[in-house]
DNA sequence: TAAACATATGAATACTTGCTCATATATAGT
DNA sequence: ACTATATATGAGCAAGTATTCATATGTTTA
């Protein structure tokens, strides 16, 4: 069974299609001149998605706090030197963590504090529950 | 190799404990005190897990703007019923839409606005980039 | 009652992902 | 130069996930 519903007549409401049904056309319309153009709403997904690692989302709290270096964060965490390693990667790619090398060791900080307002927005929706 | 890093000891700098290193322990204090605990971080990473799904995403920004039925969601994203059906049962499970039957139509709304005052704020850190 | 339709859902699958392990790179100290 | 240490990274694996397919549920209409 073909269970697609393509939009193809705005004009009235219940059209048959292809024997696909598109039920309120001008809703559609409206909600697709308004949103937010689907390659600006996938960046925003993509930011979601490396906020959504616990991990991730710890070790940028910890950042908040203080700047770190790898082997601190591992401590902190409980994690192995190369998972915080992978993540702290992750979080570089995305331009939410930036870096400075002292000697041996690199220390972390966010790349800015956006981030932080984010969780704050965030942290009241997950306490109204 | 162990690679994971404990801190047992938090009164000076630079203590070596079962051959793994511990080098800020002060810091590490000082996050730890100040950080959210490990629970509600785990709960705030499971919302962000939530959005970081572009569908879910788009589901949302449509749901912003006007009550919408499931038929008119696939439509709108030229995605099958099934899929959407099965993403709004994880937007439903995590609170984030509520929905309303009318005949053989299921309405869905946002539960709240908070998730949209969370997406202007990300939108914002996308486009600075 | 039967057919049509809107939605929900379980199973299967292809794809992603976070960790571990091993190892590489780089720097410091001896 | 050699060793120890701090970090980075590729490969492999186990677990998770988004979609499709098939089908079930519930409602409307003929």
């Amino acid at each position: 069974m073909d269970t697609n519903y393509v939009m193809k007549n705005l004009k009235t409401i219940d059209i048959e299609v292809c024997g696909q049904t598109v039920i309120h056309p001008d809703i559609i319309q409206q909600v697709k001149s308004k949103m937010p153009d689907q390659e600006a709403v996938k960046n925003l997904a993509e930011l979601f998605k490396i906020l959504g690692d616990p991990t991730r989302t710890r070790i940028l709290y910890a950042l908040y706090d203080s700047e770190m270096c790898v082997c601190d964060l591992a401590a902190l965490f409980s994690m192995s030197q190369s998972s915080i390693s992978h993540q702290l990667r992750v979080l570089k790619q995305a331009k939410l963590v930036k870096y400075r090398k002292e000697g041996k060791m690199v220390f972390y900080t966010l790349a800015d504090n956006h981030v932080i307002t984010i969780f704050e927005q965030a942290f009241q929706h997950v306490n109204e529950g």
